[in-house]
DNA sequence: CATCATTTAACAGAGGAGGT
DNA sequence: ACCTCCTCTGTTAAATGATG
């Protein structure tokens, strides 16, 4: 992986996407690097092969293709196949018997998430007839939107955390001291103003700035850091179920 | 018409495959 | 190991087309 130059894709001409798009066809086809003459013969009749190699020296130059070795022809690097499949492949659209198994798969689904991940990963495979992995988002590098402190009892509050895309954790907090729904609203909105857009591990760092006098400050950062670091453990006992890490997935 | 950008053909060199 | 053949590349000068 070429970590670097993963970070922004280079916009490319519609000849260069044309190109980068014919190489990554016939590669995955062949299994051999795609010459300039077999581009211009096969793909851009308009075009020689010279023309074309000029264009396949601007793609290995902005990172799309790479060369085995001086004499051969270009092959597709991580990149590039990153810029296939999100600007230049055609999705194909799902038969009407997919489509039905889905939903039908669907309307049964177990309504928590793990439950639905499960689903998830058993539909795809089905449908694909192939190895399918599923994986939660990484809740732990989504940034904080909002936080809401609600009384339960005198020494205890429910946080409710809203990260990004929407998602909402909640967790159970033990306080020190009985504290009134003001109060807590009063901590919310302190903590609103201070942790606000902030991941996990940026909250983790204020965490150890903070002087040992602010105990419930303290206290609750701790439980909104454990909130964001698991999918859908429980409010009383949180940690990393095994389930969790069961369905991983990447795109592509 | 001059200038600039793009495209093309031709050439030399590099590297792999196969034969001896 | 060496040689030959083939494929592919990069470079360069010339041709072509667009623009002012």
């Amino acid at each position: 992986m070429e970590t670097a130059n993963m970070l922004e894709p280079t916009p490319l001409d519609e000849r260069k996407q044309q190109i980068l798009k014919a190489v990554v066809s016939d590669y995955t086809v062949t299994g051999v690097p795609v010459g300039s003459q077999v581009l211009a013969a096969k793909y851009f009749i308009a075009l020689s092969s010279a023309t074309i190699r000029n264009e396949l020296a601007d793609l290995v130059g902005t990172g799309y293709l790479q060369q085995p070795h001086t004499s051969a022809g270009r092959i597709p690097t991580d990149r590039g196949y990153r810029y296939f499949v999100d600007f230049l492949m055609q999705p194909e659209s799902a038969s009407p018997g997919v489509r039905r198994t889905v939903r039908q798969e669907f309307e049964s689904a177990p309504r928590s998430v793990d439950g639905i991940l499960e689903k998830a990963a058993m539909v795809l495979a089905q449908v694909t007839e192939n190895v399918s992995l599923v994986t939660a988002p990484e809740i732990s590098e989504q940034r904080i939107k909002h936080i809401d402190l609600v009384s339960l009892e005198p020494q205890s509050a429910l946080i409710i955390l809203v990260l990004e895309g929407n998602l909402i954790k909640q967790q159970v907090v033990h306080l020190d001291r009985p504290t009134s729904q003001d109060d807590l609203s009063r901590m919310a909105a302190m903590l609103n103003r201070k942790v606000k857009g902030q991941t996990a591990e940026e909250l983790a760092a204020r965490l150890a700035q903070l002087g040992p006098d602010r105990g419930e400050q303290r206290r609750i950062i701790e439980r909104v850091i454990e909130s964001k670091s698991c999918w859908n453990c429980s409010s009383r006992a949180p940690s990393w179920p095994a389930s969790c890490s069961r369905w991983r997935s990447r795109r592509m």
